[in-house]
DNA sequence: GTTATTACTTGCATATTGCAAGTTATTAAT
DNA sequence: ATTAATAACTTGCAATATGCAAGTAATAAC
């Protein structure tokens, strides 16, 4: 039983392809709590309100860094924990969640957190800066 | 066994209860094939390179309508074919299905069909006008 | 040295998806 | 008017993915 990805593209659509690779139930979700709650461990993801299962964290940390989306890393002088962050194309996937933020909040909205929407708010009033500076925030951390 | 959804979100977060809408394999996809290859039937959708099986294709149509992301209807003098439509509601995922196809273009296009990149570069060069003119194309069909 | 933490793995139950083969209601062809 | 073909499904079962509870091994903290 090896952890080896399948690979195994539906199609040669680049739509289909991405959601070959990120459009499972947690990965994006994982994602977000990179970008959005600064969440860098095993344990600080595990504890996430959504509840992921331990053996489907680590299946997808372990995607995720063959896909190149993340790294995994360790502090110096801690030989325990695991530290994760987002590459480059890890970082690309912003744009696609704040769209799903958005469109959540325009036809979702009951199930939109109260803290959520001045975000939401910030984004729709200027997209292209307000990745920019997310892409900077991420950049100083 | 009703076919009743469930509608079980994980958590209260936008993100998270959009990815429990659309987050599937399927949905997206079909979306997809409405927007941009001016699909409408059930065998059309069954027709679709990715290859969906009919029973996964006839519980998304009816998840997607009931979440009012598709309408069902028929054309005068046809009792046979259902034609499917995006409302509103669908028509603003267009955001969300571009950012992935920026996304795979950037980052994983040995798969990008040759079609596909002249599009996605046209989204690139401007955002705002690519999705407008979407739109309006979405409005006289 | 004992206990707690971190990052997992394992086994098994449940849920979702995949595949092949029906079924029913129309519509088209002869 | 039959017969055949098409469209939109449903059904049953196999395969895969996810969920849950419990372990385990290696640090790190007390």
């Amino acid at each position: 039983m090896s952890k080896i990805m399948k690979s195994k593209f539906r199609s040669n659509c680049p739509i289909s392809s991405a959601l070959d690779v990120i459009g499972d139930k947690w990965s994006l979700l994982i994602i977000r709590d990179m970008m959005f709650a600064d969440k860098k461990t095993y344990s600080d993801f595990s504890k996430s309100a959504e509840g992921i299962a331990t053996n489907i964290l680590s299946s997808r940390l372990l995607m995720l860094e063959q896909l190149g989306i993340i790294n995994k890393g360790k502090l110096e002088g801690n030989k325990k924990t695991n530290i994760y962050s987002l590459t480059q194309r890890g970082q690309e996937l912003l744009p696609i969640i704040l769209e799903i933020a958005q469109w959540s909040d325009n036809n979702l909205n009951e199930h939109l957190k109260d803290g959520a929407k001045p975000f939401v708010n910030k984004f729709k009033s200027n997209k292209d800066d307000f990745i920019k500076n997310m892409y900077q925030y991420f950049a100083t951390r």
